[in-house]
DNA sequence: TTTATGGCTGTCA
DNA sequence: ATGACAGCCATAA
């Protein structure tokens, strides 16, 4: 394929995977993506997927389980509420325990 | 081609 | 525990 930005498509699809009531951290995404560990690409490629593509990017928070704040205004909020409403409660401090709520993939690849 | 960002992360105080 | 600084790399102009 000659996909310019496979890249994206990668970090992508391990968003889809991210499983209802559950939520990844960026490096964590970057990690399965082949990224290598650079979780500003994940949030780049989020940050650059468009509006119709069905995608999770809800479920996917920063390392310290809390919802960075994004170029949309009000966004980081539609984010928290998506979140609640999978049953992943937030903490005072508008964080998640990611000790729990934290998606644990299995090792992939061949 | 180079330059400038950017939905982050890890370390230090 | 939180707050602040610098660094890495890919995408977009």
């Amino acid at each position: 394929m000659s996909e310019p930005s496979q890249s994206y498509e990668r970090i992508y699809r391990v968003v889809r995977r991210i499983p209802r009531g559950r939520v990844a951290t960026y490096g964590q995404v970057a990690l399965l993506a082949d990224l290598g560990g650079h979780a500003r690409q994940v949030g780049y490629a989020l940050h650059a997927l468009r509006p119709e593509t069905a995608l999770p990017w809800h479920r996917v928070l920063n390392a310290q389980g809390r919802i960075s704040a994004r170029s949309q205004p009000g966004a980081d909020r539609l984010q928290r509420q998506l979140l609640e409403g999978e049953g992943v409660p937030f903490d005072e401090r508008d964080r998640i325990d990611l000790t729990r709520y934290r998606w644990k993939p299995r090792a992939r690849r061949t």
